[in-house]
RNA sequence: GUGGAUGUGGCGAAGCGGUUAACGCACCGGAUUGUGGCUCCGGCACCCGAGGGUUCAAGUCCCUUCAUCCACCCCA
């Protein structure tokens, strides 16, 4: 093998994208229930998008995106998340002007520049839904609601919803600086990433995974006792609508979400089981991004999840009732000659039109081999064409279940293969 | 970017310095020549990730490199 796919990147083989196939069917009809419709946007973007929406001080942008420059001179990055371009869509269109709320989803590949590891890749996919123009904590708990019965719906277990609330700009100072206030004295103990996070972005210290850090900052203030009388009664309200919803959750005070367009609302839904990267879903709300792409405030929030990180817990917990392609009818021919293989290729089609799945042999094999074949691909049915029975216009149809085998008129054998499959 | 593990046929996996590199699965063919799933028989590796080196002799020891997996950072 000379030529390889890219480091992080997978081919998903037949086997797994018919499962694909159907955990995105199973999202859509979710978004057809809870009313949220398709939205497309280029895989590529200015790259300034991501610098302004993602935020300049993130590890994404900092590290982790796929620049490069186009024959006009132009920085163009690789989308490493969708909400930016949603978000960026949303005021290019013009959204602003029609019926509010906007709720809109969207599924694709996305891609940052990361070391693979488990339930982790350079090229990923994401789902994930926005709610633009609604400022109800009604909003948070409907697609917190919807993530949750999207697993519910798989049949996942063991999942853990955590919630928090990283407040606004009115209030996110205040606990910032008495953070800073809190570690200031013992700074020099804290690991070397954290002491370079206590000036860009401090509120990153709180989930810290060194133990060292975790137990230094015991007792650090609080957001949630910071929060300004709005962002409190918003969280109180979300958290009122959970339990309304019979779902459990959790409150974290540590959870921070990474990117720096989150307000209010932070959530993740975790699956230990699956690794290290035992995010499967996480979002909030960012009612500042649309204003800081330079559009009129709006209220948004929204979630993404990780498709690859569904099959993972999928596959750790064993489900696996996906359906597999069936074939009706396998056509075999008895000799290989002009007019039995025109005859099983017309036939063939014939079926194919009347709706039936139908293959036939394409490597002139033996009859035994066909007959294997037609095993293989979990055939109902195997017509085997040639022989006195075709200068007949006949042809035997096998049931290759209960091996009961019947001489039928070809023209018949579309209807005889549809009754049957009728009982 | 840092650390750990691993790299033998399509897949799984023995071999750990010395004749023609086990075995299992899959695949192909056959078992009185027009019929599958079971069984039996046969077939299927020029390169043991790549490149150097040590040795009379190297998948088997050493170095380099690449890739994969896992973990850190961070995220879905």
């Amino acid at each position: 093998m000379s030529v390889t796919r890219p480091r992080g990147t997978n081919d998903f083989l037949p086997e797994d994208t018919v499962k694909w196939q159907q955990i995105e069917k199973l999202l859509r009809d979710l978004c057809a229930e809870y009313g949220f419709q398709e939205i497309r946007t280029p895989i590529f973007e200015d790259t300034e998008l991501f610098v302004r929406g993602v935020g300049g001080t993130t590890d994404i942008v900092q590290k982790e995106m796929y620049t490069f420059t186009d024959q006009g001179d132009r920085s163009l990055t690789l989308r490493p998340e969708n909400t930016a371009s949603a978000a960026r869509a949303y005021l290019e269109n013009k959204m602003f002007g029609l019926a509010q709320p906007v709720k809109l989803y969207y599924m694709g590949p996305m891609f940052r520049y990361e070391r693979p590891q488990a339930g982790r890749f350079r090229q990923f996919h994401q789902f994930g839904i926005e709610v633009f123009g609604s400022s109800s904590p009604l909003a948070d708990a409907e697609i917190i609601a919807f993530a949750w019965e999207f697993y519910n719906r798989l049949g996942l277990k063991g999942l853990s919803l955590q919630i928090n609330s990283v407040g606004c700009p009115a209030c996110r100072p205040n606990h910032k600086e008495a953070l800073k206030d809190f570690c200031r004295d013992n700074l020099n103990k804290f690991c070397a990433t954290c002491q370079d996070r206590f000036e860009r972005n401090p509120l990153r210290m709180l989930d810290c995974k060194s133990p060292v850090c975790q137990e230094l900052l015991n007792n650090s203030p609080e957001i949630i006792d910071h929060l300004c009388p709005d962002c409190t009664q918003h969280f109180s309200k979300v958290q009122e609508l959970l339990d309304a919803a019979g779902i459990p959750y959790q409150i974290n005070p540590r959870l921070v979400r990474g990117l720096d367009y989150y307000t209010k609302t932070a959530f993740e839904i975790s699956l230990k089981e699956i690794g290290a990267q035992s995010a499967v879903c996480g979002g909030g709300r960012y009612d500042g991004l649309i204003s800081d792409l330079g559009g009129q405030p709006t209220p948004s929030v929204g979630f993404a999840l990780g498709m690859e990180r569904i099959f993972a817990a999928l596959k750790s917990q064993g489900i696996d009732h996906f359906c597999t392609q069936n074939t009706d009818a396998y056509i075999a021919v008895l000799d290989q000659n002009e007019k039995t293989l025109t005859t099983a290729f017309k036939l063939a089609l014939a079926l194919r039109q009347a709706g039936l799945a139908c293959e036939q042999d394409l490597l002139a094999r033996s009859l035994k081999a066909q007959f294997k074949q037609a095993d293989r691909l979990n055939a109902a049915y195997t017509v085997i064409v040639g022989g006195e029975e075709l200068s007949e216009g006949k042809a035997q149809v096998r049931n290759l279940a209960n091996s009961s085998q019947e001489l039928v008129p070809l023209e018949n054998i579309c209807n005889y293969l549809k009754e049957s499959g009728d009982k």
